[in-house]
DNA sequence: GTTCGAGTTAAAC
DNA sequence: ATCTGACCAATTCGG
DNA sequence: CCGAATTGGTCAGATGTTTAACTCGAAC
């Protein structure tokens, strides 16, 4: 760690920070003095000078809880007031005036803590942007990162170790590279937990207990951390350091293994604590996310361009400007990081354009509730219906070379779990094809009954290094769209465009390479139709596309451009149960102190017993919360009663009596090796759950013996079987 | 040494 | 995956 | 015509089930 520190020390002389008090006393000292820098530049009205002083101001009063200073940056997480524990992440340097001001105008409206996209926007400091142009000029990210060179291998990504920029935006994204390389730190929660409690040197089990009642385990960590005093009084943390040991904890086999505990150990005794294990957690809960990320690094680097040498001789290119135009002008400059971003996932790597081999993101959908909704929604506009398959979005690249890869919705290189999808690429594609990406649905295919098969057994595929004699499970690529073809982006291209080139370049063949099934209607009664055929053909509803208006793949405009109809998304349709309220779970984050989510179960009549069906912690309003939290505090129960079935991976943190009835919504069922219901009645050792279940209302005019019954459960399980055969038979009716 | 089971994590949805 | 709430921008409503 | 109220969109952060992959440690 220590080394870390040094190695840091580029541009500037490090800072020692030895205890938070002195880092608060600086801080504050830095403030004043750019309070003043802000004066002198900022010519606007006086009264917005008022207010950034009056920010600033307030700024100071904010109790930090710790720091970790890097060479160029200090990142300061202070917690929140209120239920939510978040963090905020605070840095003034004198560019922020803009920033500043956006902030103050929601001071004002919101009489509360800084709003935090604007707190964010300047969390980039000036020094940074310094690095950040010798980085770019140096491209020495450009020269390793290439993985198109011969020899490329992850690990080259060594020449991170250099960018503390680079780091600083990772750690904000919770990311250690590139999705598609694949790096996961393997450490959750319960070796989080370990780890804290090792390196505090308490019980676990009170480590557990007080997480629960905290809610977040940082904060148990930064406590117990107080309380023991540090025998040591460590190093600086510096962002660089703390990117680097993650990383060094990725690549460590063997995640509870001594060697990997006792560097999180170090870690957590380290400074940070509460920073650190939020990271580690994949939670950093600033109020800050990808996309506000983004939105600061693109203005950072509008107002401070890349490539001037250090240091920058151009701070704020923006400053003649009025701010009008200077917002626009900001705008238009981020959307090109953002779309740069978008294809390639990796911040600093802006300048490739896409190209087969780098993944982009795909474009999602927002869920629509009713055909009316599409209709209001696309308005004049020409549009499509395609059925949603239930399966896993595939983005398939072929390169030049002829080589295939393949991507997950995530920028997940699975390639070697589709060979069978890579070896019937050849006769798939048309000769005019020399390299494309497109973008489809991987799903499960009986090649038997030449059939769909439901998503989970989609799931139970092989995941890694799969060999193609082994596959059990086959696929049929449903595709839909074209993003790129022989050297050129279609990108920017509508969507009719894009369907008829793909339609154009390459061919079906049954059970492996399908387009999606789609009209162009406008008519709502034969969308209605086309959306109950979708499900009868095994499809989850209907993907609807505009055609011409707005139908570009610019993620970076918008990633929700098409929407999705289910079945169980419209009113009073759809798979409803009413189920019983029989355990709750302590809640973490905004919701501690209340219950996070709840264990139901249904009642089943033969064994007169309460049998868990699923957990469910979403749909609930605020309100509802309270509600139930302060309901259910009143029946809880010191252990299960007699007559619950749960298993005991599912175990509740309370009991409640069996008092209450919930009226729960889901898309589908599932077999379970979990949940109890109905076990026996289709499986012998597995039970039935839900599939993205969700809290509807309380049914207080039923009474916990009056809750869906097991065979009820079960007969629903059944029903949904049969759709998938009957889908079948009218197919074949069809084709005769 | 090998095998098996338990427990954890990440990633699909 | 679903969902809610906060926030922001644009549009509509009412005086 | 302007300010206030409504609406629509995006983002962040709560939470769901299931599965394969992986590691560890005990039993063989």
């Amino acid at each position: 760690m220590e080394e870390g520190a040094k190695e840091e020390g580029v541009e500037k002389a490090v800072t020692e920070a030895n205890s938070p008090d002195e880092e608060v006393e600086k801080m504050n000292e830095l403030d004043g003095e750019k309070a003043k820098k802000k004066k002198k530049k900022k010519k606007e009205k006086e009264e917005e000078e008022e207010r950034v002083e009056r920010k600033i101001s307030d700024e100071k009063e904010i109790e930090y809880e710790g720091a970790v200073r890097t060479n160029e940056a200090k990142v300061k997480t202070v917690d929140e007031k209120g239920p939510a524990v978040a963090k905020e992440v605070v840095e003034k340097d004198e560019r922020g005036g803009e920033e500043s001001l956006k902030s103050q105008t929601a001071i004002e409206q919101k009489d509360k803590e800084p709003s935090k996209k604007a707190a964010i926007s300047s969390f980039f400091g000036e020094e940074e942007f310094a690095y950040l142009c010798a980085c770019t000029k140096k491209r020495k990210w450009e020269t390793h990162y290439n993985p198109s060179r011969p020899n490329y291998h992850p690990v080259d990504h060594a020449c991170w170790k250099q960018d503390d920029l680079l780091c600083c935006v990772y750690l904000c994204l919770n990311q250690l590279g590139p999705a598609y390389l694949g790096m996961e730190l393997g450490v959750g929660e319960t070796v989080l937990m370990k780890a804290v409690a090792q390196a505090t040197g308490r019980q676990l089990d009170k480590i557990k207990a007080e997480a629960q009642e905290k809610g977040d385990l940082g904060l148990v960590a930064e406590s117990s951390r107080s309380n023991q005093r540090m025998m040591f009084q460590p190093a600086s943390l510096t962002a660089g350091g703390v990117f680097r040991k993650l990383k060094e904890i990725a690549s460590m086999s063997g995640n509870s293994s001594s060697a990997s505990l006792t560097a999180c150990v170090f870690l957590i005794a380290g400074v940070l604590v509460v920073l650190m294990d939020r990271s580690l957690a994949g939670k950093l809960r600033i109020g800050l996310a990808e996309q506000s990320v983004l939105s600061a690094l693109g203005q950072a680097v509008c107002l401070t361009p890349p490539g001037q040498g250090f240091p920058p001789a151009v701070i704020d290119e923006g400053k003649g400007m009025s701010a009008e135009s200077r917002r626009a002008w900001i705008e238009e400059k981020s959307l090109i990081l953002k779309q740069t971003y978008c294809l390639s996932l990796a911040p600093l790597h802006w300048l490739i354009p896409l190209k087969p081999w780098v993944p982009l993101r795909p474009m999602l959908a927002h869920p629509t509730k009713g055909v009316g909704e599409v209709m209001k929604k696309f308005d004049e506009a020409a549009f499509t219906c395609e059925y949603k398959y239930d399966g896993e979005r595939a983005q398939i690249h072929i390169l030049e070379s002829g080589e295939v890869r393949i991507f997950s919705r995530n920028q997940e290189d699975n390639t070697s779990k589709y060979p069978d999808i890579v070896s019937r690429i050849p006769k798939v594609k048309k000769d005019s094809v020399v390299s494309c990406v497109l973008d489809s649905e991987a799903v499960a295919w009986d090649r038997e009954k030449k059939q769909i098969q439901p998503f989970q057994v989609l799931t139970t595929r092989k995941r890694k290094d799969v060999d193609a004699s082994e596959i059990k499970v086959q696929v049929c690529v449903y595709a839909f769209d074209l993003l790129y073809l022989n050297g050129k982006s279609l990108v920017r291209q509508p969507l009719c465009r894009r369907r008829a080139l793909l339609k154009e370049n390459f061919s079906e063949v049954e059970g492996e390479f399908v387009f999606a099934r789609s009209i162009d209607s406008d008519n709502t009664d034969t969308i209605a139709d086309f959306l109950e055929q979708s499900v009868r053909d095994s499809c989850e509803g209907l993907m609807v596309k505009t055609l011409d208006k707005d139908a570009t793949y610019e993620i970076a405009k918008r990633s929700h451009n098409w929407l999705k109809l289910k079945k169980d998304y419209l009113e009073g349709v759809g798979d409803t149960v009413d189920l019983c309220v029989i355990g709750a779970y302590l809640g973490k984050g905004k919701r501690t102190g209340t219950y996070g989510g709840f264990l139901l179960a249904c009642y089943d009549e033969d064994n007169e017993e309460f049998q868990s069906v699923c957990k469910i912690g979403t749909g609930f309003k605020d309100e509802d919360l309270e509600q139930h939290h302060n309901f259910l505090k009143e029946h809880i129960l010191p252990k299960p009663r007699a007559y619950y079935r749960v298993d005991q991976s599912a175990e509740p943190d309370v009991w409640l009596d069996a008092v209450q009835v919930w009226e729960v919504k889901c898309a589908d069922l599932s077999l379970s090796p979990v949940y109890k219901a109905a076990m026996g009645m289709v499986d012998p050792e597995k039970g039935i759950s839900l599939r993205f279940p969700r809290f509807l209302r309380i049914r207080d005019d039923k009474k916990p013996e009056d809750a869906t019954t097991g065979t009820q459960i079960a007969d629903l399980y059944k029903k949904q079987q049969q759709i998938q055969n009957q889908g079948e038979k009218a197919d074949q009716e069809d084709y005769y």
